[in-house]
DNA sequence: TATTAGCACTCGGATTAAATGAGTGCTAAT
DNA sequence: ATTAGCACTCATTTAATCCGAGTGCTAATA
């Protein structure tokens, strides 16, 4: 027994129900719905053959059907295949409004925030954006000033966008002779490097250089560590985490907790991003169902990956978080638009 | 009919109970826990009159009393009148552990983060802490730089700890003395000037003198502006919002949607702050019960907030959200030590 | 051989009924 | 002024019952 035309017609049938309607769906609603001209017995026949081939399942003797996470795999992945998704509602308005979006923001920053939360209010699902992963940083500039007689910034751009900014105290306030000499200084030895290039050797020979003002450079040392560090790090901007409470069969108290804490505290979702980018393929469009994902937390909900890149080669991730029952179509839809218009955005702007 | 000693001792006695159990009070409980002798119906007597004067309610005939807003706040009163409050409870390590806290941190905003979390930790409720709102913020300092051949970075100093920073595409590169001569431009027109006081005729006149590189100004006045702006808006950092699912007079379905989510989304939660700041007193600590705050959503909770200062001026605010029968005596003891040392920190700092 | 009609059976969920018990208010006695 | 006693209330729990959507199986049909 095997998965022929029509089985694969009452899944489909079953499958697309269910993510309306969230009941179990029986065999006359199909009978009735489908466009094959079947009895109910007939289809539930073939509904048991599909039990028994593990794409649907039934909750309690005597319910209607709902999909398993196999089923839901084989929707999805026929759904992939289908080679363009046309939904275009209202295309034009949201475009507008996601001009609008990109156009207030300059800070990357500001920008993924807001792009989170109008995500989560189009699709009506929690949503997860991270800042573009950069592998390894490299120091792009740095400049000394006295901002005021006793106290002096130092300005360290890593990469393409991160600026860092380190205020320190010095007790006695340097000339601006001394500060170029500094500043020529520093970015003469340091500019290019990775963390791993700036080694003991090096740092050494720029104190002796520095003579008496070596105490500054330690500061200024620490300040890079932590400058590229920053730059490395992803940072996760997560909005509409209540959202999953309209879903009830998310809605059950005793997970309803770890759920919000994963989406709320943010720490665990760095694996995801993760996972995501270490597997993309298909327009970097992924989706896990169910168990599929790596967080035990998020085991009855499904999340949907798309990944933009800039073009210095960082790859960041914006995510979708529902219900196994969400809208594939839809959620896929909007990311790859999202995407497409965030990879637009970032290689202009450049 | 008035609050003599003993309908005081009956009341405190209700609360106190409520607090620790959050059940309903029955007579029979107060007449055994209470040290004055007296016979249940004696207490049934007491508590109607109670009731009467509105410091407790009766959830249904024929169930126990809960305190009513007026009562908590009653509590409350008295409570904070004790002189001091002298809960000791492994005061070292908390200490220790907070010393820890503040060492690693070295951006306050990151410190403020961490301060929330840590509080969410320990008291089990959910916890929000602003950024100092500083009245008006100065212009400190101003200085452009090329990063490389094509870009320019412009660092804005605004009051004393914030910086911003602004990277602008620039068409031809400007010589170091063309560098030089904007900066000292910029600084000295502008340096000190509060937003008001950067008016229409003194940009008119710095463009005259800039002569070609007019344009840049632009972008660098618009990049103030934002600075500014910044400084003196307030981030909110929220923590623990979960914790409120812990109680269960919070945790039925309708409320905790829209309680969840003006804890996440912060912005409803600027009101509060902003209250805060306006009506301080005692230590800086303020009880809010139940509908006392502005935001109904959290008329289901009690809110208790501080404020620490910075020496500059400006003034935070620390809260703990929870339900109304809160710990207030633990709440209000951990909020006056973290207050004292975050003013210290931040006066040793500077 | 594939499909369908018919029927007995299952089981979760909703509805109803009764039992429980913590708690009250009131009255009469101390 | 205090207390013992009693009738009454009402949320909560438990059990009993009903309902109906849905199934699996069998025998009839095309």
């Amino acid at each position: 027994m095997s998965l022929d035309e029509r089985k694969m017609k009452i899944l489909k049938t079953i499958i697309s129900t269910y993510l309306e309607t969230g009941e179990p769906v029986g065999s006359r609603t199909i009978a009735k719905d489908s466009d094959l001209h079947l009895s109910s017995a007939t289809i539930r026949n073939e509904m048991a053959d599909l039990e028994e081939l593990g794409y649907i399942i039934q909750p309690h003797t005597s319910s209607g059907r709902i999909p398993s996470d196999l089923g839901y795999r084989y929707y999805v992945n026929q759904m992939m295949e289908e080679h363009d998704i046309e939904i275009r509602e209202k295309e034009e308005e949201i475009e507008t409004e996601r001009q609008m979006m990109f156009q207030k923001m300059d800070r990357m920053e500001e920008m993924l925030k807001s792009v989170a939360d109008v995500l989560a209010n189009d699709t009506n699902y929690a949503t997860l954006v991270s800042t573009p992963h950069i592998r390894e940083s490299k120091l792009k500039f740095i400049q000394l000033s006295m901002v005021d007689h006793c106290r002096m910034l130092a300005v360290i751009v890593v990469g393409n966008e991160t600026v860092k900014n380190l205020l320190m105290n010095v007790e006695d306030p340097l000339s601006n002779e001394e500060i170029l000499k500094l500043n020529i200084l520093l970015n003469s030895f340091l500019q290019g490097l990775t963390l791993n290039e700036i080694n003991l050797e090096l740092m050494h020979t720029m104190k002796v250089q520095a003579g008496m003002h070596a105490t500054i450079l330690e500061t200024v040392f620490s300040g890079i560590v932590e400058a590229i560090h920053e730059a490395n790090d992803l940072e996760i901007y997560t909005s509409g985490a209540t959202n999953i409470l309209k879903y009830p069969e998310l809605a059950n108290p005793s997970q309803t907790t770890a759920l919000l804490d994963t989406l709320v505290e943010k720490k665990q979702l760095v694996k995801l991003v993760d996972e995501t980018v270490s597997d993309q393929e298909k327009h970097g469009i992924q989706v896990y169902i169910g168990s599929e994902n790596q967080l035990p937390s998020l085991k009855d909900c499904s999340i949907v990956t798309a990944t933009y890149d800039l073009e210095e080669g960082g790859t960041g991730t914006v995510g979708i978080i529902g219900p196994k029952r969400m809208d594939y179509r839809k959620v896929v839809h909007t990311l790859k638009n999202l995407t497409a218009d965030l990879d637009e955005i970032f290689n202009k702007k450049s």
